[in-house]
DNA sequence: GCTTGACTTGGACACTGTCCATTGTACGAT
DNA sequence: ATCGTACAATGGACAGTGTCCAAGTCAAGC
């Protein structure tokens, strides 16, 4: 049973062969995978699961605050459980690896109070991007 | 005429009327229009423009550096002309309004050496989250 | 075991963006 | 000024991602 199944259970929501799966598949470390790709896992051990049925617990999860979204491209959203603990995201412009990072100080405190507007700044999203090793090896 | 129409005429850009619509709807500061809006925008001076000649003029000028695309939100890419000046984005989490900000120091510096597993980091992306005055006050 | 409301399903639909064959045109050459 | 040609514009088909809905199914409490 991983901590997040039990997480959402202590939270009341039913349980089912659909949400322990994906569940399931989204366990572990600096794990970014889109919903088709956590679609596409979960049949693997229930087949008949909807796609539907995953993009509305993953948004569940995200509701929840046990899930984060991560846009590191324009194409699919990735979904991070790694949620509880800040970090940003360091990503391969050329094969798309994704590494958990973490910077030396807050980057919020990077924006100068002139530089606010006026607005109530609660949050910052940081891609670092760059070559892999292997992709700057020409690999 | 707008600097970018002149900056592209350099480059040896053959002139026509959709490239000058373009050009024109993007001149301006605090612009992050998205394909669609610029498309509406130009239509109202040339009607029969395409949405692909819009999508390829902006992808033309991305290319050249002359202009670039801002992903704030999980919908459609933003084309900034503010290409000559690295800043980064303000974004109203309910209203969707986008102010160009600026750090007080590079953020690249903030990822230390050893949290870039080997990466060539080139690049970082800032994206700031709030409310406006305006949506802070709930009007 | 029933009952019931929550959950799942498949498919239609919307939005953003790309691609391509065809048609049109800017601009250098004459 | 006209022409020829390479480059550009067009519109519609298509693909990827995500949302929505009506109908069927099921987990969990009684
Ligand atoms: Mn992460
Ligand atoms: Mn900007
Ligand atoms: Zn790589
Ligand atoms: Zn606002």
């Amino acid at each position: 049973m991983s901590d997040l199944l039990e997480r959402l259970r202590e939270r009341g929501w039913r349980m089912t062969a659909q949400r322990r799966v994906v569940a399931e598949v989204l366990d572990g470390e600096h794990v970014h995978l889109t919903a088709d790709e956590v679609h596409a896992r979960a049949a693997g051990r229930l087949p008949e699961i909807s796609r539907a049925t995953v993009y509305n617990t993953l948004g569940e999860m995200v509701s929840l605050g046990e899930v984060v979204e991560v846009t590191t491209d324009r194409r699919a959203k990735r979904y991070d459980p790694n949620a509880h603990r800040p970090h940003q995201h360091l990503v391969c412009a050329r094969c798309g690896t994704i590494r958990d990072v973490h910077t030396s100080g807050d980057p919020l405190s990077q924006l100068p109070a002139d530089e606010r507007f006026g607005f109530t700044v609660s949050d910052v999203e940081v891609t670092y991007r760059g070559l892999c090793p292997d992709c700057a090896a020409g690999a």
